[in-house]
DNA sequence: GTGTTTCCTGACCATGTGGTCAAAATCCAG
DNA sequence: CTGGATTTTGACCACATGGTCAGGAAACAC
């Protein structure tokens, strides 16, 4: 039986995650330590494996609760609607995400980067069946000549490539950019350029 | 004075820091360990400290290393040269670096998502110089009508972003793509359709 | 209050980690 | 072959790390 969270146990499942987001989405998974964790939880080493029973469990609460929360948009997308617009408001909520969740991004890249060591199974599957799902309608609109006909897997991967990028390198992006700028905002005006010339028939 | 590398010195370098390549680029820093990297190279770990002082000096002499390879393609860009060919060849030799060195490109990944701290110098100097200046040659060729008007800064952004992400995200796109694909073949042909669109005035 | 459950922690442990060192093995010029 | 320089390593060290555990402190039901 699942025990009713007390009020307690949320509020500190709840820093205690977020903490882990901090430090694994910075330092990846091995590079992460309980100690930093429980530091920028601000609670003890010990208390953190009262509420989860190990490290590992912590990352996979983590990526469990991410993938959602990534795939939404794209199962949004929707079938009957007007093919640029679906695109262009996918792209929009694609660089919202990397705006307002840089660390889910990072987290979810580092994980990636490893070879997806504990995400495989999602990816080959929930995701993989997603994304045929929508390439096929993308390669309807294209056969109906509502938009350029493009290889429909990687226009769903430059979508993510330059959306997520705005998060996972923002360093640089900021670096290069200088002061004065406000990448996130400068990205959504450019991506939708991009793509508006890019789907036009 | 440096000494001249024997040809041990010579053999042994180039095994350690094609094995701290190895690793580096699929655990990050912190997550590589010196064991590890003693292994892959077929050497004793004290061998290891024989050669480099420490796992941070690999780490270092990688990165230098890195820096150059990664920019060359940008600096041959040729502001006297034709526009669209000129960043259409930019794009292939990305893709190119993308398919041909991919755990240098993780390996800049994993730093970068980390906000740099072992790069910040390099990016903040000759990559925002450099950067500059070829923005402002993307500058005049739109001023001149030559390609169409966009964010110069973004542009090489993207042009990062898409071609990077195929070596990064490798894992990910296979297992989407399923078997019978070729990536980067595909990417190539796809990212020179992308950006001759985006590019046309 | 009192008893019970939930929550928290100091002290501890086995293992892993980056790095040292003295001595052994190998290489190589003469 | 020989003697000095280079290369290699087993044994070791101090410290960090993930995780345990017995018992104490709060919280809560009555």
């Amino acid at each position: 039986m699942t025990r009713p969270q007390t009020r307690i146990q949320q509020k500190n499942s709840e820093a205690i995650l977020e903490a882990a987001l901090d430090v694994f989405s910075t330092y990846g998974y091995r590079g992460a330590t309980l100690d930093q964790i429980a530091e920028v939880a601000g609670l003890s080493k010990p208390n953190l494996i009262y509420y989860f029973p190990s490290k590992e469990a912590m990352h996979q609460a983590l990526l469990t609760r991410l993938l959602d929360t990534w795939l939404d948009p794209l199962r949004d997308l929707d079938p009957d609607g007007d093919p640029v617009a679906e695109i262009l408001g996918y792209v929009r909520r694609k660089v919202e995400l990397s705006r307002d969740y840089p660390r889910e991004s990072r987290l979810f890249a580092n994980e990636i980067l490893q070879g997806a060591p504990r995400m495989r199974d999602a990816i080959e599957g929930d995701l993989k069946r997603l994304v045929d799902a929508k390439a096929t309608v993308l390669d309807r609109w294209m056969r109906d000549g509502r938009i350029a006909r493009l290889p429909p897997h990687h226009l769903i991967f430059s979508i993510w490539a330059l959306t997520q990028h705005y998060a996972d390198f923002d360093s640089q992006i900021r670096a290069v950019l200088g002061d004065g700028h406000d990448p996130f905002a400068e990205a959504g005006d450019y991506l939708d350029t991009l793509f508006r010339k890019l789907l036009a028939p």
